[in-house]
This record gives structure tokens, C-alpha cells and sequence, in this order.
DNA sequence: GAATAGACTATACATTTGTACAGGTCAAGC
DNA sequence: GCTTGACCTGTACAAATGTATAGTCTATTC
């Protein structure tokens, strides 16, 4: 796909943007407001490219809202795959994409890890599963949560202990983790798992 | 709430479709067409009916497509309590409500059951699990899917026998369900399992 | 029998909205 | 210097849109 200009992508999510929070398209005008012009011209020109360059399509000429978008709405929450070191968490590795999943799993900021490995195999949760993260440093002693350790975010069973934390796998092959703040200055709670998602292919088959 | 009349009932179910399928709510007019009402002001009596019940809300006087739901929007798929035996899955007894979870899992009918008991844990399949199914007769020999047997549906492997069907539990604590035409004339495959949404609230611990 | 509520027609009007025409600026490339 | 493309202003206009007023019909309730 032809690629945009900064100022088209900044459109671009303006529009996707308003979709996700209001449920509906942005008008033109509503654009224009937005970003300061004075003329809806400025936004029909923009738009025009957008629909050239494939990324948008419109519903009829002078139908009212009638932006859509052509790649699928990036709905739900950013998928992490790995989380920098002793960054805040929004300065993430490699995004993986998004996971549609619209207001389920209450408020707040919400985002999912892939899940790698078979540590929490007894825990109900498999390789290649979609853990959901509610971002929230606290956490109930003994509950699941995801933390990031070594720029890698894991899902184990988190317990406060005097030293720091312990990370207990829900698979008896895995040992379980103990974490001290000397040893780890960057260890971090990312927060409660509020969810999971997985996405089945073939190949399930009986252990 | 406030009980509707079978038109606001059919107007509201109108509303709600034109936003799951087109993505952004209609206009007066566009209802008014679709009922063959030859005044928008038809249309403008019934919403304010409808807010007043506290169905709906407008944003604002003089938005163009300012209808919301209140409600959160069935925007997903229905989740199935019980399946009545014998009839087409459309009959069905209890629907619990929708899970929210747009076009994840692939095209074709999809819909989802709560997984009751634990006959599926080792395969990661929780109690209180969403099992997401596409409707569809044909499962792969061994694959995890839905059966309808004696008005309840079940999660299981599924294996095709010389005599019908063997459903065999992820948990060595259950035994295989042999399934034979004869003695289970009501019996149905739904279809295969396609994914698995978890919500998770407090008293995960380990095990 | 009067009153009320739901449902709808007919017409009208101001606002909103998409679009068009005629320009202007500014940086990049030839 | 000239052209091109991205970007924006200013104005205008017709179509779309939400809303209002006035009235009709019907069934239900008091």
C-alpha cells in the first residue's frame, strides 16, 4: 500500500480514533475542527488521498459520516511481544498487533501478552494464548499476574514475600522464581490477568 | 426498565443492526425508509420514546447519526446456556446473553457456550470458559468440539468410530462417552471448537 | 363519551454536511 | 526559473439531516 504522509496519518487516526471512542465516523467538519482548519476543503483533499492511496473508502457521495475503513479496525488493545527494561510500558519492543476485544474486561488500561511457553499449563493457560493485562502495579497476593523480568513479560501466579516477589509457575516441571528488587532493578508488575483469549488452529489434539 | 411497544422494540432492533453491520448508527430518514414511513417525524416520535424509556441517547441537537445505545452492544455472538434436544441450534433454550468479540475467529456461524465442569482441563478448558464454535457439521477426526448429547452441550475431543462417536475428556478423571445413533438419536455435532475466551475475576490460585 | 397514548401523514425550516471552485504558500525536484 | 505535490484559506451551494407544527386514525382507559 502507497504510503502517507505524517499529516495523512494524523487524519487517518483522528478518524479511527474517533470510531473506537464515539462508534461512529468523524464528519468532515468534525475533522477540520479538530485540527485547527479553517476550511472542510483541507479535509475533503486529505481524505481524497486516503481514499487513492487505499486506506479509507467512502459510503456514497453526501452521505453524512460516511468515512470507513478499509483494514480491519484495530478495535481493541495493543498485543505486546516484548517489553523494554526499565521502561514505562508503553515504550514497547515489537508490537505485535492489535486484539479486537471491545470493553470485557472492565476498565482502565488494558493490553494483552502472547503467551510463550507451558509454565501456566495447569493454570488453564496454553502456548500461544492471549493473556489480558489490566495495567495496575497492584495486585492480589497469590492472583495471576503478568510482571517483567529481563525485558520479558511472564504470566505467573504473583506472591508478596518479605524479600520481594515470588513467581509460581502452575506447571510442577518449572521451578518457581524469587524475585528481590537487589538482584532485579528492573523487575516490574505489569498487573492482574483479567482474561484470556485463544484463537484455535487444527493440531489440538489429546495429550 | 420501561417495557417497549413491538414497533420501538422493531425500530431499536433496526438501529442496532445498521451499527453492527454498516458501523455507525442511521439516519431519521434512513429509518424512516426502511419502515416505509413517509414522514421522518414518525421516526423522531419513536426515539424520543425510546429515550425516555432509556433505550437509546442522541448526541446532541442537530447531530447527524446521533443515536447511542445504552446498553452494551450485542455485538457478538450468542452465547448458548442449553440446547433443547432434537432442534436446530437456532431453538435454543437458555441464551445466557452475547459475548462480545467481533470477527476473530473466521467467517461462518459462529457462537459460544459456557463450559461447565472440568472434563476439559488438561486442554487448558476451564469452568466458567467461553468455548467459541463454528456451526458446521464437519469436525477433524481428534479435534476439541461441541456436541449436543441429551439436550446439553459438551465440550470434547471428538473421534469418529465405526459405531458413531467417541468423546473423550481432557482429564483422566472422566471417562470416554461412547455415542452410538441408536441409543442417542438426538445426538448432534455442533461443531469444532474455534477459540476460548476467559474473564477472570478474583480466587485463581494455584491449584 | 371524553381523555389518553401510540402510530403515522404532510409540510416546513434551520442546521449540518459533503463537495466544488478559485485561489495561496512552501518545499522538493528538474 | 519552472513545475509538481502536499497543504491550506475563503466562499459558496445543493443535498442531507434533525426538528417542529398541525392534523388523522385507532385502540385503550377512565
Amino acid at each position: 500500500m502507497e504510503p502517507m504522509t505524517e499529516r495523512q496519518a494524523d487524519i487517518l487516526r483522528f478518524i479511527r480514533d474517533e470510531i473506537h471512542s464515539r462508534g461512529c465516523p468523524p464528519t468532515v467538519r468534525e475533522i477540520a475542527r479538530r485540527f485547527g482548519f479553517a476550511s472542510p476543503h483541507a479535509v475533503t483533499e486529505h481524505l481524497d488521498t486516503l481514499v487513492r492511496k487505499g486506506y479509507i473508502t467512502r459510503a456514497g457521495r453526501q452521505t453524512s459520516r460516511g468515512i470507513r475503513l478499509t483494514q480491519g479496525v484495530p478495535n481493541g488493545i495493543p498485543l505486546v511481544g516484548r517489553v523494554a527494561a526499565g521502561t514505562p510500558l508503553e515504550a514497547i519492543e515489537n508490537l505485535e498487533g492489535h486484539i479486537d476485544l471491545p470493553d470485557h474486561f472492565g476498565s482502565g488500561e488494558i493490553f494483552a501478552v502472547r503467551v510463550q511457553g507451558d509454565s501456566m499449563r495447569d493454570a488453564g493457560i496454553l502456548e500461544g494464548d492471549c493473556a489480558i493485562i489490566r495495567l495496575q502495579p497492584r495486585i492480589d497476593d497469590g492472583a495471576i499476574g503478568v510482571a517483567i523480568l529481563d525485558g520479558a513479560a511472564t504470566v505467573k501466579y504473583v506472591f508478596k514475600t518479605h524479600q520481594g516477589y515470588r513467581l509460581q509457575p502452575a506447571n510442577p516441571a518449572y521451578q518457581p522464581i524469587e524475585v528481590s528488587p537487589d538482584e532485579h532493578p528492573d523487575f516490574r508488575i505489569a498487573g492482574p490477568m483479567v482474561g484470556l483469549v485463544r484463537k484455535m488452529s487444527r493440531g489440538f489434539g489429546p495429550g
